[in-house]
DNA sequence: CCTCTTAATCTAAGTCGTGAAGTAAGGAGG
DNA sequence: CCTCCTTACTTCACGACTTAGATTAAGAGG
């Protein structure tokens, strides 16, 4: 994102645009001046030159106070395509959005064997890919790329997008190029971590729009982190950051996780983990996952001590990870979510906020809020859609690079 | 830092060029151009204006492969100069650099009662600050500003470092404007947490440098911390981020931290509570500060038992949270400081090493290395100065400046 | 003295954003 | 229907910028 020469300054100037118009869906050209802090006459340049390449088009108008009416600009949501894949526990769903990022179509498909590997994974999304680009033929011309959510680290150079490679060491894995997990010709293939691709979600149009400063926390099987500074994802040196699952909280003690330390967040608040406890209490076998979480959740509501006590404690872990993260990233909003989290916290939010900003430092303790993610565990796709519609943002214009080539 | 028009390209190239200048200290057109992805053209009109602004000169030149020798460039020292000031436990030190950042003078004051207060700050401070002017009345024209680094959390709004406020909890003041600290007429005060300014200075100059991901870490009687991520210090919403100390680590349980709460990092490895644990072992009442530390060392390594026991301990605890860090950040380097921290780790490091990679998450666990702060404790003063130095940079030429006014 | 090599600078051309001036588009009043 | 007014947007002349390529600077070797 160098800029240096005039022309870059032009490329920039589009990016704010676009970028902005995609955030607010719809505006006015002085709007767009306001919020891109651009001359009248930029503006004009550039939203001609996007109408030009189809991407923007005026819908009609708004009266103006006694003057002439304003034209109202938006996405030409046919302008460009992006398709977002989650690849998860039980299988892969390959998801097409259009500009304005709406969900055109979606394909799901189960993993032929329990726990898949590499290879399933290319077989299941390959055809699943294939399968959606089939039925929407008309796209292809407009088709940017190929998002992946993925299920553990992706690690890849600075700016390398491609040449990333996975690493799923919970799944035993061995390392694998994420070229390996594709083939979709013709397509650029971007790829993060699957908690990664949500927090980018939340951080666009869910609970983190907005805040330049965010931890989007995922409580599901395992405890994912998105953490969002001055704007941006952090990723680290190699897009390996925001393992919190693994932080060591209980100092040597602690339940053993399945990592093979002790003392581990998700070995205290993990949905096994969270379930164990409560069947230590001699709650009835109530079997695992959601069925499972939702009868405590229910237990505790209607007032059962045992389970009471099993998502109190929860919370107390909970809320002392949150604290120590708000302590070190003073963030402005926290959000949270995973089938875990939007299944326990609904009722219990305010009492969440008040224990991490017990926990916390005095200044950085006082400055968030707590949210819930907007999205249902199904955004790791949208999440996943939005690298290439970040690649396309930052994009030339289309004839330019046709040019180049 | 939004780039707009034309103007704010040329002024960005300008910062781009004096940047790596001083970094760098010396270069050659040809290299700046390659360093800062510039044409030699470029190069050459910036390197002009500089040279006009008296900020850069020429320095005799290499010879080149058979033709025209390369001119040598170098930052012209006198072409402005910085005051940091590191407001600390003991008293106030106040230093001057040029633009090379040499140190030209130092002017050191203790606090006249043992805890200063607000009031103390400014005598001492507008004391020191004066004195140093007063010796170097040539520095004045080209004096671009003061920066302080401060004991406690310095907010501030987003980009207003101007109306910052100090909120030195640990130390029992009420919540402080820098403003109210120190009068110096006629110079841009800028401020900020001690620990932050230190790890800036060790990401200019020092064991952090070339970093785009990194930890600062800084053990004393305190624990501070600072996080660059992407080149660029971790702030947070309000500037309150990398509050390391109070971090939860030992769940409930633990020793009793000076904050209230138990289990915090500070009451396991902050220097009291090193030596405590020294004097539990039965060891003879050695003090405290740096003479006992020295003292818990050198037996440690003499091979007394109860001494390695503490050391060991002491890593240990360290170690889990620095592993934390790791899987949280993913840094590229690690860096260690605080009087504590220089006098422990030295025959340790390879050590502590092992002990965070055997701790963090295999693949950010692996990326790091570990390094010792490069500057002895007094460098705060020194990261101070950086801000007004990052001002000056950042600055457009001084004409306009003179201009515009 | 000439040629060769490399470094740095200059020149012409092209691009960009801006502010001022001009145009488009509606409403109000006659 | 016409005029005038208001507001929204566009055009244009201008200055500033970078760049590619030509030119000059400066030494080495023959």
């Amino acid at each position: 994102m160098t800029v240096a020469t005039t022309r870059d300054l032009r490329q920039q100037n589009r990016t704010k645009v676009l970028r902005t118009l995609v955030l607010s869906g719809e505006t006015t050209r002085a709007t767009l001046a306001a919020d891109c802090e651009l001359s009248p006459a930029t503006v004009t340049n550039v939203v001609n030159e996007l109408i030009d390449d189809g991407v923007v088009e005026e819908i009609g108008s708004v009266p103006s106070e006694g003057g002439r009416p304003i034209a109202r600009l938006a996405l030409r949501a046919a302008g460009a395509h992006m398709l977002g894949a989650d690849v998860g526990e039980r299988g892969v769903a390959v998801e097409l959005f259009d500009l304005s990022m709406n969900r055109l179509d979606r394909e799901f498909r189960e993993w032929p064997v329990s726990m898949a590997g590499p290879a399933e994974i290319h077989e299941s999304l390959g055809a699943a890919v294939a399968a959606v680009r089939a039925r929407h033929p008309e796209v292809e011309a407009t088709l940017v790329g190929l998002g992946l959510g993925l299920p553990g680290v992706v690690e890849r150079d600075h700016e390398h997008w491609q040449e990333a490679t996975l690493y799923a060491q919970n799944l035993g894995w061995a390392p694998t190029p994420v070229g390996d997990l594709v083939s979709a010709p013709g397509l650029e293939v971007f790829a993060d971590n699957g908690a990664n691709t949500l927090a980018v979600a939340e951080m666009w149009f869910g609970a983190a729009r907005g805040a330049d400063d965010a931890v989007v926390a995922l409580l599901g099987r395992g405890i994912g982190l998105g953490v969002i500074c001055g704007g941006q994802l952090v990723r680290g040196a190699l897009g390996a950051a925001g393992e919190w699952g693994h932080t060591k909280i209980g100092l040597g003690a602690g339940p053993t996780c399945g990592c093979g330390a002790t003392g581990c967040l998700e070995a205290y608040i993990g949905a096994h983990a969270i379930l164990e406890r409560w069947r230590a209490t001699g709650a009835q076998e109530p079997g695992e996952g959601w069925r499972a979480l939702s009868a405590l959740v229910a237990a505790a509501e209607a007032g059962e001590p045992a389970a009471i006590g099993v998502v109190d404690e929860t919370l107390d872990v909970l809320a002392v990870a949150l604290a120590n993260l708000v302590n070190l990233t003073n963030p402005e909003r926290i959000v949270l979510g995973g089938w875990v989290g939007l299944r326990l916290l609904p009722t219990r939010r305010d009492d969440l906020t008040e224990r991490v900003r017990r926990l916390s430092l005095h200044r950085p303790g006082s400055q968030f809020t707590v949210e819930l993610c907007r999205f249902e565990g199904d955004s790791v796709a949208l999440g996943a859609a939005l690298m290439p519609l970040q690649a396309f943002i930052d994009r030339p214009r289309v004839r330019e690079r046709a040019a180049v080539r």
